[in-house]
DNA sequence: TTATTATGTCCAAAGTTCTTGACATATTCA
DNA sequence: TGAATATGTCAAGAACTTTGGACATAATAA
C-alpha cells in the first residue's frame, strides 16, 4: 500500500516530528510509514488523514 | 472507532463467512470487526470497503 | 565552517490483529 | 420438530505495528 504523507506533509511545511506530535505517535512511526516499512493501523490512518485534510481513501493507495 | 459492516453485509444479503472468503480472512476475523473486538488493519479495510462498494471514510466512522 | 534541525535506521519490548480449532447458541427451513 | 446454516465466543500462537533509546547522515541556517 503507498501513501502520499511525504507529499501533503511537505507541501504543508510540517516536519515528521510535527506530524507526530498531532497524529499521538512518535516521529519513527512516521518515517516508517511514509517509507512503507509497514502500513499505519486503522486508526492512525484517520489521524492522519484528519492531520493532512484529505481523506483516507485519497491519503492512501490501495492497489 | 464504529463501523457499518453489518449493515451494509446484510443489505447486500451475504454471510460473515461469504465476506471473510471476499476479503481472504477466516469467519471469525470479520465478526470479531462487526462487534467491536477490534479494528481491521488498513490493509483489510480497504478489502472490506472494495467489497462492500463504500469509501473507507464511509464504512468507518472516527470519532 | 559550525551549530542546529530534520531525516533515516537499528534493536528489543510491548501491544494489536489474525489464524486455527473448537464448541455454544441462534436462526432458518424442510 | 429436527437438520442445516449462521453467528458468537474462547484460547494460544503467529504476524504486524508502535515505542523508546540511540546513533548516523543530510539539510539548513548563523
Amino acid at each position: 500500500m503507498k501513501n502520499k504523507i511525504k507529499a501533503i506533509r511537505k507541501k504543508l511545511g510540517i516536519t515528521q516530528e510535527q506530524l507526530a506530535e498531532d497524529c499521538g505517535v512518535v516521529r519513527q512511526t512516521i518515517n516508517c510509514i511514509e517509507n512503507n516499512k509497514y502500513d499505519p493501523t486503522l486508526e492512525l490512518a484517520f489521524k492522519l488523514s484528519k492531520t493532512l485534510n484529505v481523506k483516507v481513501d485519497e491519503l492512501f493507495i490501495y492497489e
